[in-house]
DNA sequence: AAGTGGTCTAGACCACCAT
DNA sequence: TGGTGGTCTAGACCACTTA
């Protein structure tokens, strides 16, 4: 149990950027789960045999990258896909007005499938595996504003059936980690305006060739692995895709 | 020109804040300029009379944010809106590829226009307010790729002529920089997709009604104040718009 | 060589939460 | 009351830049 970094002759880089990459091995392992609280901080400090302060530099930037978070004088704790605090997050889309509203997904397909080439590339496949297909259609206010198609490695989501999709409560990020142990902690869109087509556009209550967002986005977890690519159209007449950048002051 | 931060019964919550609202005073005031150096970390240490790890907090989270920029050795900069350095924190269009290429600006239009409710609004100024309107088309490796509307406060931006807009090398926000000592450090879009008028799909070389992404952008500097207004239509066949979330561990 | 930011330590005290 | 994270300090040493 004792991990005392010492040889200091081979040096990785910071003192606290190692201790950083040990506690994400510890996530990314499952040694401490979603919305369990990881060690204290002077444990920590002990257990990697440096001072407090190393270990909360290294602590700073993973709370500054939303993987822990911090809560006074309860503990650390590794930071979880609920409704509350990540729904916007990763979800981007906002009612005309600025207004958020919780979208109700509707299940519309599971399948398996196999892999092309492009799914392969996206996830890190090999043409030919096994690839689960879900599509999706997102209201807000009862009103349809998006569908979308999830392609998923079907070795590491064998565990996630028809039924989890259905009866899911919540994002599809929180039944990931949930059911998985499995964390998005990053992802990449490429966004392009669209002319729909004719089956999208009746589901979205548009006409055939009427413009919409089509969003690309390739979804990671730690180590910067793809786990899911996902292809949206939404439908931006009454709703839009918020996009800030930069901190404030 | 002794600031020190005395008065410990009125508390305006931790030190390194009121240090870090000292600094942003400093830059929306002007006492340090884009690319100049602020003064060394201890300097500000005896002015504020605060220890160095106070101060250094403090620049830690406008480091953080973009704001200041530090180089080791060298010192502690305040951060530029050139072409290197800030071309793709505000600018997310880029090849379809992947690939970035420059943009290149061709000036349309520039005039005086009076604020209508709408703009007045977005510019946190009164209706009839006297509005500097510039319409621009931006090319990418020759190939036109976005057509936008800039609507700036005349009051504000007076010393922008035409010429300043046709003659400039480089980002506008470099060029509110240089000439106005005026620093852009956030902007919120809303985007749609929409079909193109006429006018606006002759220019990007598209047919009428083809469906183009609308950017609608308000642009912040300090203390949240928005300065800049402005719509942009993007020609999405063969360009992405590119949107990344959370950093990585 | 002098000055800058970068890292690391050790300790004090505070604010908050659980019990 | 004891344990947690949050703030602040003081000092040592390192890495880098400039002159």
């Amino acid at each position: 149990m004792n991990e005392s970094i010492s040889t200091p002759d081979i040096h990785h880089g910071p003192l606290y950027k190692r201790v950083k990459r040990l506690l994400t091995q510890g996530l990314a392992a499952g040694e401490w789960k979603p919305n369990e609280a990881i060690p204290s901080e002077s444990k920590l400090a002990q257990r990697f045999n440096v001072s407090i302060g190393t270990v909360r530099k290294a602590i700073d930037e993973l709370a500054a990258e939303n993987i822990l978070v911090r809560q006074q004088g309860r503990g650390t704790f590794v930071a979880t896909h609920s409704v509350n605090r990540y729904l916007y997050h990763f979800y981007h889309v906002i009612n005309e007005d600025g207004t958020k509203h919780l979208p109700v997904p509707e299940l519309l397909l599971y399948r398996r499938i196999k892999a092309d080439a492009r799914l392969a590339a996206h996830l890190n496949l090999d043409r030919g595996d096994r690839v689960i297909h879900v599509r999706n259609l997102l209201r807000m206010q009862g009103k349809p504003v998006e569908v979308y198609d999830i392609y998923l490695d079907a070795a590491r989501f064998d565990a996630l059936d028809r039924e989890s999709f259905e009866q899911r409560k919540g994002p599809v990020y929180q039944l990931y980690q949930e059911r998985l142990g499995l964390n998005v902690i990053r992802t990449s869109e490429q966004l392009r305006a669209v002319g729909v087509g004719a089956e999208e556009g009746q589901l979205l209550g548009v006409a055939a060739n009427t413009p919409v967002l089509q969003v690309e986005r390739i979804a990671y977890t730690y180590h910067d692995m793809p786990v899911e690519y996902r292809c949206s159209l939404v439908n931006t007449t009454g709703h839009v895709y918020q996009s800030d950048q930069e901190a404030r002051p």
